[in-house]
DNA sequence: CGTTTTTGACCAGCGC
DNA sequence: GCGCTGGTCAAAAACG
């Protein structure tokens, strides 16, 4: 439907040591693609808010010169279906447009748009449905979208948001369904697809669209987490409760157990979430480095 | 009873 | 123009 998105991200497959992308034009309006596995490339991720851990992460060195676009992929794996975030920076992408939300979402202030948004307003405009709105006129606008690729049991990874499934449907040429989700903030239209990889169906591929307008939420349905404190504590406020030290120390292998222990989602914190600093990784300070991968669009102004 | 999920229908964009 | 496909809506069902 609308732009016909050929980036979609099913077409990004992965096999045990690299990646491969499916043919994809990039060029096309808004899709790009960001490999992570390089400490430049971990480090563009981070900013995202993600982290990547460096053994459990794997990615092709594929042809970077094509990277352009606004989708970028990782892989992290996880088997609680917990998304490993990066603490909150405020060198993150948004800049001071978007200081409050370290999120997974692209944080990208100057491709948001807030007109577009019509499908997006959580709430349903009574009067106007929105797709009647975009129905004629204009061209449905995209917003920047951060895909990435964990490994995990679980489709739908904890992100310290909280998510509402407005949608699923079959896709093309995979056997499991995308299921499509919508930030439960009212004011806020981050969107979200999740798909198992048709290629491995261990990989769960999570689709960011929009920029969270607000903090982390905590966890769902019983979750605590007062963000604002766990933010303002440089913890990561849109990480799961869960620490999983195969993912998140560099130092440490995955190891079977760790990778097995769970399986689906707890929204119960079992423990508070002691986190080292979240971001092993290192974390840029450059703006060069964005500047070379991340079109300005995915970026503040 | 409020919120979330499910699911069929509808719509838009694209290729032929 | 038609068919295909992806994305969204919205009513009903399920859930807590």
């Amino acid at each position: 439907m609308d732009d016909k998105e050929r980036s979609d991200p099913g077409t990004c497959f992965t096999t045990d040591s690299s990646w491969t992308l499916g043919d994809r034009d990039a060029a096309d309006e808004s899709v790009n693609f960001l490999f992570g596995g390089s400490d430049r490339e971990s480090s563009i991720l981070s900013q995202f808010g993600w982290n990547l851990h460096p053994e459990t992460s794997s990615f092709a060195d594929h042809d970077r010169s094509d990277l352009a676009g606004n989708i970028s992929y990782g892989l992290t794996e996880s088997s609680t279906g917990a998304l490993q975030q990066a603490a909150p920076t405020t060198t993150n992408l948004a800049g001071s447009a978007d200081v409050s939300t370290p999120n997974p979402s692209v944080s990208s202030s100057s491709s948001e748009d807030p007109t577009e948004k019509s499908t997006g307003s959580g709430g349903k405009p009574p009067e106007i449905p929105s797709k009647l709105v975009r129905k004629k006129g204009q061209k449905r606008i995209r917003q920047p979208r951060f895909a990435f690729m964990t490994k995990s049991e679980v489709d739908h990874l904890e992100d310290g948001y909280r998510w509402r499934k407005y949608g699923q449907k079959a896709v093309k040429n995979s056997p499991f369904p995308r299921s499509y989700y919508r930030c439960t903030n009212s004011k806020c239209t981050v969107k979200k697809r999740v798909e198992r990889s048709s290629e491995d169906s261990t990989v769960v591929i999570t689709t960011y669209e929009g920029q969270h307008c607000h903090h982390t939420v905590g966890f769902p349905r019983g979750g605590v987490l007062n963000h604002e404190a766990a933010f303002s504590g440089h913890l990561s406020p849109a990480i799961s409760p869960y620490y999983y030290p195969g993912i998140h120390m560099p130092q440490e292998s995955p190891s079977p157990a760790s990778m097995t222990q769970s399986h689906h989602v707890t929204q119960e914190p079992r423990e508070p979430p002691i986190l080292p600093d979240p971001t092993p990784l290192r974390m840029p300070t450059d703006d060069g480095l964005l500047g070379d991968i991340v079109p300005p669009g995915m970026r503040s102004r």
